[in-house]
DNA sequence: CGATGTCAGGGTAACGTTATCATATACCCT
DNA sequence: AGGGTATATGATAACGTTACCCTGACATCG
């Protein structure tokens, strides 16, 4: 079998020189914009290459300098509006310096996450930035053994062995439950993420920690699951069964809150009237307009910004030994899925000083 | 400055070689399973792989063979949930056939396709999955010049060039015509894409050939703009303003009916009673329990499974010299967007036959 | 006036792998 | 016994680039 397509060599470092009349360095150093070179001799070599269509290869490139110029986004659902912004965030910062990302998924699970941090040395890349699947610093630990400097992104991980951008789920999920107690609601029930997830806890703990400081009662009222729109819908039915009928739900998750608002509907109850709902993280924005759930959102594309910028800083060995801990600010939006509580009769719990 | 840090240096095929008493290639060959090996070498070069942690170095390797098992979905807003859901359809088929995957985004601008293009060239990229952003072939023509396979997702492109996987606008928008007029509506206004997009002008002309076909005008009911929710605000409002008022409204993309619905609750009109809404592409999947607009949903996941699988016949020489063209099918879904038309009385134009 | 420094370029080797060709043994067939 | 084939391994070179170390020319300086 004839291959009949016209093969244009790829023209190399060799050919470019020949053609220009210099030597293959010179014109390495032309495109690296290093050493010394005469305005003459650069010009000679642009227009070689310029008539060649000389493409670099990156790969020789790499194998010889060490550094492949990329970096890697290792999320657990891509699919997720949330990690989708984050991803935006990283590839524009990385690409404005030059450098390359490649996405990952691992569907929450730590095999698929060691599998891709395998593939990722393999292939030389530079840094990464994980959302950590589980909680143990397994994925971390394979890294910094190899030598690759990682910022884990939304999740803490303990001990600290990395540089971290998230945010603060524990403070932002307290001034969430305190949009329902400021409207009289005394029972609030939290539909939970995975046990062992960092912000999954930390959401619950924030939670406990302003029912405990309004003086009420947690027990039956927090509840465990996933962060999809399916445990969202069990968990809620679960907690709208309980009697008293709590009067405030709190969604840790988007996903976990879209799964409520279900169960609200097939319980025929209404929102805010019957129940208010507060939930962790926006709906996806190209939805913003139909928004009407009370939320906080999390600056998604800059936690993406800011986590390049760091690992940036360690790969050109600009950053300070220990590792580094960023907290972005969330932002507390109230919107109409929270009401008066139905039996709240006018005695209002006032905002602690 | 002293670097402190433990370097484990990376073991390399010689290491391993040594270590088990071969020759580099004999551990070249275990690792690729390529040649013949004997049980018992095999096993003594596994061991020494194992006991070294070794790991093979990809850009060698690729730079070697020529192939670097990597490929790339370039696509103009991963941010759309259409493209999210195909990135994960490449995705998964890919990485089955044991090749990476790289994301890029070109926000519908051809100086960022090119751009990208010739990054990739660069890499050694095996293949690429490219939705173009604009209508002329130049980025396929480049890809060809290199002799890099292409695949082309979602948009037609003219002269055919390489193979392409897409879904029929022009008879899918047919259909969806068809469903509002089978409910009596006969001003029906189009919201329509970038001119030259080919899905933009193809789901056009399938709503014209329906209004043409059932004898109904479309002039002053056809409008221009982009694929983006502030475009079907503005195009939304502009037919709303129409006297007489249409009473139906083709939306060609999801964005774009987003923007419609805004519009004509900002119009102070109800959805069905007042204007029926049909679209093309449906909601992400997560908020399908809450979807109440009619649409044509495309196979996105399939789409981009397809896609992998021509690529890859291409690059295992196992595809026919000439270019081919997969159409899969649509998913016509009739929900609550749509109603009988205000001014029916009753007289409801039939399927043709 | 020699020493030193800046500028401009070249030679050689190496990064870690595999393509290509070569060698060697064992086995089967006629 | 001779030839052919399947099996098993090795030697050498090359993929395309850049790190590292040189060589000169010329200017500057004490």
């Amino acid at each position: 079998m004839y291959n009949e397509i016209d093969y244009t060599l790829m023209a190399t470092v060799r050919d470019v020189a020949e053609r220009a009349g210099v030597s293959p360095i010179t014109v390495s150093r032309v495109i690296n914009n290093a050493g010394y070179i005469s305005g003459a001799t650069r010009a000679k070599v642009e227009a070689a290459i310029a008539e060649l269509g000389y493409v670099p290869n990156t790969l020789a490139r790499s194998l010889r300098s060490k550094r492949s110029h990329t970096l890697a986004f290792i999320t657990t659902d891509i699919t997720n509006p949330f990690f989708t912004s984050m991803a935006r965030g990283i590839e524009d910062a990385a690409s404005a310096a030059g450098y390359t990302v490649l996405f990952c998924n691992t569907d929450e699970s730590v095999e698929k996450e060691d599998r891709y941090v395998r593939l990722l040395l393999q292939k030389q890349t530079d840094g990464i930035l994980l959302v950590p699947a589980g909680s143990s610093p397994r994925s971390v630990d394979l890294l910094r053994s190899q030598d690759t400097p990682v910022v884990v992104l939304d999740r803490a991980i303990e001990p600290l062995k990395a540089d971290v951008v998230r945010c603060d789920s524990v403070r932002s999920s307290y001034d969430l439950i305190r949009v329902l107690l400021e409207r009289g609601h005394r029972r609030i029930a939290a539909l939970g993420g995975p046990v062992g997830i960092s912000t999954a806890d930390d959401r619950i703990a924030g939670y406990t920690h302003a029912m405990k400081e309004a003086g009420l009662p947690t027990r039956d009222l927090v509840i465990y699951g996933q962060f999809t729109e399916s445990s969202g819908f069990e968990m809620a039915q679960s907690v709208l069964a309980l009697s008293p009928r709590p009067t405030g739900l709190f969604a840790t998750n988007n996903f976990v809150a879209l799964g409520a608002i279900r169960a609200i509907e097939a319980h025929g109850l209404r929102i805010p009237q019957d129940v208010s709902v507060v939930a962790f993280d926006d709906v996806p924005p190209v939805l913003a307009q139909y928004a009407f759930l009370t939320v906080i959102a999390q600056p998604a594309y800059q936690m993406g910004q800011k986590a390049v910028e760091l690992l940036l800083q360690r790969l050109q060995d600009e950053a300070p030994p220990e590792y580094r801990q960023v907290i972005l600010p969330t932002h507390l939006i109230v919107r109409g899925s929270v009401g008066l509580a139905p039996d709240a009769r006018g005695s209002v719990v006032t905002a602690p000083k």
